[in-house]
DNA sequence: CTACAGCTTAAACACTCGTTCAAACTCGTG
DNA sequence: CACGAGTTTGAACGAGTGTTTAAGCTGTAG
């Protein structure tokens, strides 16, 4: 008695791209009420209701809401990680590298899911998942350092700990979503600009190098 | 009948040292807890607990939980604030102050109440609450936009927008309380002056200028 | 039209957690 | 010792919310 469980439990409804666009829409409306009022504040209902559901059809597409936060993280770390391996290797000096990523981070902060792999309390997060967020964040931070030091090895960069100059980058970067108000007079390309101009314009302390000719 | 309410309701007991005492033990415990799960995510009953209390105790020195949150933020922020006021008028160059500011701000957050203003969900604060700690915020705010402005005027900063500046910083400055480990390597010490270095060192980008005479 | 897969819903359940409160405890003072 | 203010407790409650489920809807293929 009882099918054997219909195999694979159903898999997720990515099939036509109507579903997956539903699924990301989800994850979209989800992140935003992630930011505003963290995780545990906000509540499954909340999430279905900006998009005219019954928090029931949410357990169509996720498992469960864990499994919304964490997709949420993998969708925004899968972005940068991607974006990380074509630049890396790109053969241009070490600041418009760190530049490129600033401004992608920013762009995928403001304009795509409003997400970030530290405000979005990952802590939330259990054992399995947690491992898995943790490691694709950790090869993007390695990363992010790796350039730096490349920087600080080339000499356009002023010598530093590349770990404490990364964590300053990421929480810059990442706390935008705590104060951008779209309807302010600031264009997401104008912020990203701003922070990169600031986080890595000005790392190029050494006299004469890069910082001069940018713009 | 009912003898008018008390009169003041029961003053908080600030009396004797010993009862402040106490309630700055919960503000500390209840901003790690709050830290660490966001402030809907931590309960009453683990702030509690890691003081070998019963939740039901908190609420004699504490109205309720939000009231626990807005005193966490207006600990940090008075704090913040009398120091802003303090090295504002100081006579020492835009570079220095900003350099005070940030390490002091480091040092709050790490070492004494580990709360910072927009790390700890402020948005969990109610109307009249809510609005008080903004207008502290802002005034902080404010003053580090003025001394940012006062060092490109001086033409010891590069020229850049301080409002993008000041919210760089404070982002930074404020996510360290996510990755900081108190067991790791770094002394709050070492990473006060890694950040400061970084975020007001490199601000003096003008050739010839403040940035070659730091230590 | 019929059948059926895909999708949505409403209601119900189980559980957590913030808050209240009357009773009990502690300890310095008279 | 007895009193009482200050402090703590444990139990109880009620509201909110994550999740399940069986039934209902919709549109397309036969």
């Amino acid at each position: 008695m009882e099918p054997k469980r219909t195999r694979a439990r159903r898999k997720s409804p990515v099939r036509g791209s109507a579903a997956g666009n539903r699924r990301i829409a989800i994850l979209k409306s989800a992140a935003s009420a992630f930011r505003r009022r963290g995780y545990h504040g906000a509540s499954v209902d909340e999430i279905a209701s900006a998009l005219a559901m019954t928090k029931g059809s949410l357990y169509y597409y996720f498992r469960n809401k864990e499994d919304i936060l964490y997709a949420c993280h993998e969708y925004s770390l899968d972005f940068l990680l991607h974006l990380m391996r074509e630049v890396r290797d790109e053969p241009i000096p070490a600041d418009q590298k760190l530049r490129k990523l600033i401004l992608a981070f920013v762009h995928l902060i403001l304009d795509e899911l409003q997400a970030t792999a530290l405000t979005l309390d990952p802590e939330a997060l259990s054992s399995p998942l947690l491992e898995k967020a943790i490691a694709k964040r950790d090869e993007f931070d390695r990363g992010m350092r790796a350039i730096i030091q490349e920087g600080m090895d080339a000499d356009i960069f002023a010598p530093g700990d590349p770990k404490m100059i990364e964590f300053a980058i990421m929480g810059a970067v990442n706390l935008i979503s705590k104060w951008f108000d779209p309807a302010g007079p600031m264009t997401s390309q104008q912020i990203g600009d701003a922070f990169a101009n600031y986080l890595v314009g000005q790392l190029a302390a050494r006299p004469g190098v890069a910082a001069a000719m940018r713009r």
